[in-house]
DNA sequence: AAGTATACCGAACATATGTTCGGTTTACAA
DNA sequence: TTGTAAACCGAACATATGTTCGGTATACTT
């Protein structure tokens, strides 16, 4: 027979329970800093330790993750470190003053790296000239260091000694520089220092 | 007596031990990415068990490090929290039926500790309707989940089986969710089922 | 000199833990 | 229909592991 509170399920489901296990082993190692026992395993996911033995035997086999035999907690991902990657904070943007230098890096920030690479640089936003782009006072941008730019591109420009977050487009003989705010008006100039190009961005509430 | 191989050593040590267990402990802890067993402290240093457990016991009384009692290999540097956390990626919100349930997990995205805490879930947003709060189509949104909500709050509420982002509002006998969009009217119910407020957003470009 | 605290030991204990084994249910292919 | 493999179970086993206990040696204090 089966125990009381067995899940009768279907049994073909190959990789779901798995799926499962890894999940579940993650989140014990984030929260608990140490990995969970087989037993931790089998409670959590309501089954029975011997069959947390052998997905975690598969699981091995198929090297989603490390697990020393005969050894407690042992669980380790193979690609345990999360894709991060440290992104300098610079200042905030509008805030006069040119601001790539090494000198202002005043912390940094760990994003994932799907929102960043290596040489991006982060702004904290000041104003609301691009708040119909959804870009917020307060707001972090993560920007991409070049200095050009193509139409429509959203960049970090260096305007009278200020850097701006402006939509960039490039005219015959003039560049326009336009805020995402009814309120302002186009900046119209012959040449721009182009500092950057909107890569990500995230708020906080 | 005393065992053959004991070290005989003077012993008003204090404090000489209990360093060489933290950077044994440490060693260990990088290179085989969990924490030793109390007998693999003392078989490394030359000691009894008993005696590292001792001195573990001191070592958490001082706050060095963190070890669950009766836990194996439960060992975690207060100081060795990265600065990430590893928030689960849900789903996507508007997309119909509830999505909290476990299965969906596809992935998730590491997040620096200042936007996002553990139990956070993050839903990428579908549809337009928060865009005048700068939410847009396409973004992440980090939620902290919880069933209630205050004025104005900005939550994630499961509506005819779909989960949308609205801004919260209760009145005296019904809840008013209020889209971000004038393109959208009221959702004026009774009841609502909130699933988690939001704490943070993020965007790719 | 006696008392006391520290650092250590080995044995013993209880529980945690990884693992094995035979058996059951179900899906699916032959 | 029969056979087989996958997914699961409970019980049992052996070892790992945290912990307790009584005891010893040394240094320091009184």
């Amino acid at each position: 027979m089966f125990g009381i509170l067995r899940t009768v399920m279907t049994k073909a489901n190959t990789g779901i329970t798995q799926q499962r296990i890894i999940e579940y082993v993650q989140g014990f190692i984030s929260e608990q800093g140490y990995s969970p026992s087989v037993r931790d395993i089998a409670k959590a996911l309501g089954l029975a330790a011997s069959t947390v033995h052998e997905h975690l035997s598969h699981l091995r086999t198929r090297g989603v993750f490390t697990h020393e035999p005969r050894q407690s907690r042992s669980i380790r991902f193979t690609s345990e470190k999360p894709e991060v990657i440290e992104i300098p904070l610079l200042g905030q943007i509008a805030a006069g003053r040119p601001m790539l230098a090494v000198e202002d890096i005043k912390e940094s920030i760990p994003l994932p790296k799907e929102f960043a690479q290596a040489g991006n640089y982060i702004i904290k936003v000041q104003g609301d000239s691009m708040i119909e782009k959804g870009i917020h006072d307060g707001d972090y941008v993560v920007m991409h260091e070049q200095k050009t730019a193509q139409d429509g591109d959203i960049v970090a420009a260096l305007i009278e000694d200020e850097v701006t977050l402006k939509q960039f487009y490039k005219k015959k003989n003039h560049i326009i520089l336009r805020p995402a705010n009814l309120k302002y008006e186009d900046i119209k100039v012959k040449d721009v220092q182009v500092l950057g190009k909107l890569v990500s961005l995230f708020r906080k509430y």
